[in-house]
DNA sequence: CAAGAATCCTGTCAGC
DNA sequence: TGCTGACAGGATTCTT
């Protein structure tokens, strides 16, 4: 999951665990991505939920004690809420929580690229994982003159670099592949070149396809569901990703148009158009 | 230093 | 039906 997906996650357990108490928490193993802190159990029961936010692809929940909670869902992680039920507990349910009405959150994460940690709240930001975190895409400090000076100097191509969460905080594979699509600009492209005017449709398409998203809830692939158990459909709105040898939309039946095509950078797909992507 | 490859893990799907 | 290989929403660590 990305930013939208994240986003709905992170919206639908602040509906369901702001303002509640947890009542049990259980471990089912060590470690996901990094070892799960000591005491992780312990610390969150009996804990109060004070409030939800979000920072990049992390979701990050308050507990009054001065504990922040840091989840990140990495490629396969997804949420489970649920009325208690023994006969509806999902597969590779590595922690549940369960609140004081009767209601449980379950992390489940079948590859366990996602992890969880707990922060001192005062200096939450500070935490390892955050700390070098580039601006978030939908707030007031990602600017043009922003990004074109972050990926100054930088002799990779504009795709990639936009994967790197130092750049800008949030962006994954799909919505890389979608917004450069809008901006008309080649995910080929050296990322020193994109200033100015380019760095300008950059932003401006950036800001405009996370907000869809998360206006339709995120893009339901395989196993992402938001936590009420309901799909997103962003994913009937994708222009490019996942959508190799089909028709470009924007050049209908333009004989140079070859189509939308898939290559490989960094080792990951990349979706694009090369006749409107410049 | 920077950039690309390898890596962690399980599940799914296409092709044979 | 199996079986095999490619691939998957991520991000760090290891090699060039």
């Amino acid at each position: 999951p990305e930013l939208p997906e994240v986003e709905t996650v992170m919206r639908g357990l602040r509906a369901r665990l702001e303002g509640r108490t947890i009542v049990k928490a259980a471990l089912n193993r060590p470690n996901l991505r990094w070892p799960l802190p000591p005491g992780l159990e312990r610390r969150l029961t009996g804990a109060h939920v004070c409030s939800l936010s979000r920072r990049g692809k992390y979701i990050l929940i308050r507990l009054a004690g001065g504990d922040t909670m840091l989840l990140h869902l990495g490629m396969s992680g997804r949420v489970s809420l649920r009325s208690a039920n023994p006969d509806t507990v999902p597969l590779h349910e590595h922690l549940v929580m369960e609140m004081d009405d009767g209601w449980r959150m379950g992390f489940v994460d079948p590859r366990r690229f996602g992890s969880v940690d707990l922060v001192a709240t005062a200096s939450e930001q500070a935490h390892w994982l955050l700390a070098g975190l580039g601006p978030e895409p939908l707030g007031p400090e990602f600017t043009p003159g922003q990004l074109a000076a972050a990926l100054a100097g930088k002799r990779t191509s504009i795709k990639p670099a936009l994967l790197d969460q130092r750049i800008v905080a949030g962006l994954g594979n799909i919505y890389v592949c979608e917004a450069l699509y809008r901006a008309r600009l080649s995910p080929v492209r050296s990322a020193h070149t994109i200033a100015g005017n380019r760095a300008t449709r950059l932003v401006l398409a950036i800001r405009e396809t996370l907000a869809e998203a998360i206006a339709a809830g995120g893009s339901s692939l395989r196993d992402y569901v938001r936590p009420d158990g309901e799909g997103g459909y962003f994913q009937y709105a994708w222009s490019v990703y996942g959508r190799e040898s089909k028709p470009c939309a924007l050049c209908p039946g333009v004989p140079a148009c070859h189509g939308v095509r898939r290559i490989i950078q960094a080792g990951r797909s990349t979706f694009y158009c090369g006749r409107i992507q410049r």
